[in-house]
Formats: structure tokens, C-alpha cells, sequence
DNA sequence: GAAATCCTTTCATTCACTGTAAGTGGCCTG
DNA sequence: CAGGCCACTTACAGTGAATGAAAGGATTTC
């Protein structure tokens, strides 16, 4: 079952939003306590937020940013502000849908499981600036182009696009590939890295895996390569 | 560049879109013969097709629903029939987006790159009624799992997926896992089916094959089986 | 019940992925 | 400049998954 969560203040609205949903068949979460609530969120990891703009004392907008930045939540907007403007705000941070109240029930019903299907199956997509891969096959995805990456690749790519552009020690990539720090063979790392490299250079990716003497390796821009 | 294909009968609505669009940098192409739209529009292939419902003599639904299931196109309908049951069915069958008429320049530019951004990278997937296909790695989406399918199966598959329920004939088949209708094996055929229809239960996927005695194959829903 | 059609299992071959091994190239230090 | 260290590259053989061939069994249709 399919969970969502209400960012509300109102008692009376978050109560009939809540019951239209649970007579639909999902689980719902009321978010009344309104400090945190992009943590709350994060750390409860609902299929959905619905999320209301003028909320006292907070910004929705804010919630929404922080959402999108730190997660692949899809967030639906619900709001009365009937403005171009936030309407404009609220797509551009990211929100996957924008509604305006009163609503007719259909409407949001049909709008909720229309972004749910969107988002169906990209639970295990991990994102990247400039990629997409999927954690469970190694599906690569770049450029308008698939690739399906050996798993070796695979794992150590995964390691690096969640560390951001930060480095990575060698220990952390046998713990992902080998599943042990022990028996190290470090050069079963390295060809496997060297044919990272190739696999990436061929797909064209606009950054590199490049050195750091004695710890590791980072993941990074192609232009920003003589900085930091 | 993005295209974007308008779908539209009345000549100065057409043009304005198109203004507007071009404007906002896309390369737009209008398309007024309304004969065969869905198959236009699906040897165009844009990047996005703007939709009209009430379309002279055709279906616009109909338009909608041929474009979806037999391609990933985004499809983004902008009519001035404001019903909800219009938008539930516009949307039930796979739209995008569904906006009235009149419509804020911004407003559509926005809906516009908001769906443009939802689809970035995914122009080989393929949509089933129940799960995804990516035609270049024949990586399969279904119940939040992701799994890589032998290539013959998926090819076959992408075979099915592209004929809804109709049936698919062993020649079309043959065609498209080895490319030719020569030199027939049915056997080898046979094996690849038994395959596919292994892994696709493993999968619980919601269809199945089942045969068409001296024609081919079809894909239909497990429940339906009595039915046509 | 016979014929046609459809299905299943097993097996050898092929090909991509992998780790091993051996050798090259660059960088720092004395 | 020489030596040592670290990083990189390439070639090769073993392993395992995917494939088509083959043979035999099951179902449908008349």
C-alpha cells in the first residue's frame, strides 16, 4: 500500500484530504507538528507528499526545495493560492504537480496516482547530476542513452555518485565490490577502475574518476579538474 | 533543440502556440492534416506533442491512447473542454498533463519544460499497462523491481509490448530477434517463448502469453483469458 | 484416435565478465 | 640522475550465463 503524507495546517481540510485518500485504499501520515517538516518527511520516506504553500510561520516552498534536493520524493502541491506566480515557483523547485483548492476529489485522486505511476519503479534509481543508475541491474543511464554496466563497474560507480564529488577510499570500494577488507588485492580494484574510466569515456560522461595519491578516488567535473 | 508537434485544427489557436513556443525555443511542427495523426506523430517522433480534444471528425482520446501505448512520447493535452471526465479519461490513459484553454503563456511554457524535464533520458523506454521496457538494454520494470532480461526475450517482448493486445504472428517475430524470415526455426522461436513466459511469471507480471493456434501470440491480461 | 500444433527439458557451444599476471609510465626523494 | 613507490595498461585463461539444436511429451482440433 501506497503511503502519503500531508503537510497541512488546517485541522478540518488535512482531516477530509486524509479521509478521501484512506477511502481509496492508502495509508495516510498527518504532518501536524510544523517545525522540521522536511526532516520529518526525510526521515519517514512516503511515496508522496502532499504539500500545502501558506502554512504559518513556514515556507511550503522551502519544504518542497529541500525535499527535491535530498530526495527523489515526488511532492504534489495543494494550495489556495491561485497565483501564476507560485505556481511557477513551486514547478520550478521541483514540485510534480500543482493544485489549485477547492478540488474536486476525482481530480486529485486521478492527479495523485497519476504522478504515483510516475515514479513507479524508480525507488531503486539513484540520481546524479548528469546520470541515472539503477542499483539493482546496473542500468546506466546518460546521454539519452542506456548501458548495462558489468557489475563490478557498477558497484564502484554506485559508491562514487554517493559520495558526490567527494573522495573515496579504497577500503569503502573493496567493502562495496568484494564485500571485505581482507585478502586486498589492489590490483583486481584497479583494472576494474581502469575499465570504469574507459566505460564512462565512452558514454561520454562529463565527469572523471581522477586520483588522490595514498587515500583514494574522486569523482569530478572535467573542467573543474584543477581546483580544490 | 526540443520539438515539440502541434496538434491543433483551428488555425490561429495553431499559430499562436506556435509563436509562443518557438519563442521559448523549441522547434515546433505543426501538424493540420488530420488523417492519421497517431501515425504522423509517431514517425515524427518529437520530443512532445500538444494536443487538442475536440478534434474535427477524430478522437483526440483515440490520438492519445495509440501514441501511448505504442511509444514513450510525452503528451501534454490542452483543450477548452473543461470536464473533469474529460481530464480523468485524458489522464487515465496516459496524458501527461492535461491544461484548459485559455492558458497563461507562462503557465504552458512551464507545464511544458516541467514534462520535457520528467522525460529527460527516457526516450527509449517503452510503456506497458504494467511495467517498462528499455529497448536499448532490455531492462525490465515491473513492481518496483528492475531486472535485466536475455536479449531475446527482450526482444520479444518489445514485440508485444508494441501490439497491446492484439495478436503478433510468428513471422513478426522472427523478424525481430533475428531479422529475417529465412531459414525458420520454429523451435529456437519456441524456446525463447517458454523463456520469457518463465521469467514474466517469475515476475508476477499481470499478463501472460498464450497462443493463437496457427497465427502467432498474444499478451493479455491473466483474468481476461476467457474473453474476444 | 490421428494429425497438427504447441510445449518442455537437456546439452554443447559461444561470448562477455572476471581476476591473475606481467610489464609500463609518472612522480617524489635523496 | 637513480631508486622506489604508486598508479596505470594490456593480455590471457577460467567461469558462468545465454543461445540454438535435438529429442520427446502434451494439447488441441477434426
Amino acid at each position: 500500500m501506497k503511503q502519503i503524507a500531508i503537510v497541512e495546517d488546517e485541522v478540518l481540510m488535512r482531516e477530509e484530504l486524509s479521509s478521501i485518500l484512506q477511502k481509496a485504499g492508502y495509508h495516510i501520515c498527518e504532518i501536524s507538528e510544523l517545525r522540521n517538516v522536511a526532516e520529518q518527511l526525510l526521515s519517514l520516506s512516503p511515496d508522496l507528499v502532499l504539500l500545502d504553500l501558506n502554512l504559518p510561520e513556514i515556507s511550503g516552498f522551502g519544504i518542497c526545495q529541500e525535499i527535491k534536493q535530498k530526495s527523489a520524493i515526488p511532492v504534489l502541491v495543494l494550495t489556495s493560492r491561485d497565483q501564476l506566480r507560485d505556481e511557477l515557483r513551486a514547478l520550478d523547485l521541483g514540485a510534480d504537480e500543482y493544485l489549485t483548492k477547492p478540488c474536486r476529489k476525482e481530480r486529485l485522486l486521478a492527479r495523485v496516482s497519476n504522478v504515483l505511476k510516475r515514479y513507479e519503479g524508480r525507488s531503486n534509481l539513484l540520481e546524479g547530476p548528469d546520470c541515472l543508475l539503477d542499483r539493482l541491474t546496473y542500468t546506466l543511464y546518460i546521454h539519452n542513452q542506456s548501458v548495462i554496466l558489468p557489475k563490478n563497474q557498477g558497484k564502484i560507480l554506485e559508491v562514487f555518485l554517493l559520495h558526490g564529488d567527494q573522495a573515496v577510499s579504497k577500503e569503502e570500494l573493496f567493502l562495496a565490490v568484494w564485500g571485505t577488507t581482507e585478502y586486498i588485492d589492489e590490483n583486481a580494484l584497479q583494472v576494474n577502475l581502469t575499465r570504469l574510466k574507459k566505460t564512462l569515456a565512452n558514454l561520454q560522461m562529463d565527469r572523471q574518476i581522477v586520483p588522490v595519491r595514498g587515500i583514494g578516488y574522486r569523482l569530478i567535473s572535467k573542467e573543474a579538474k584543477c581546483e580544490t
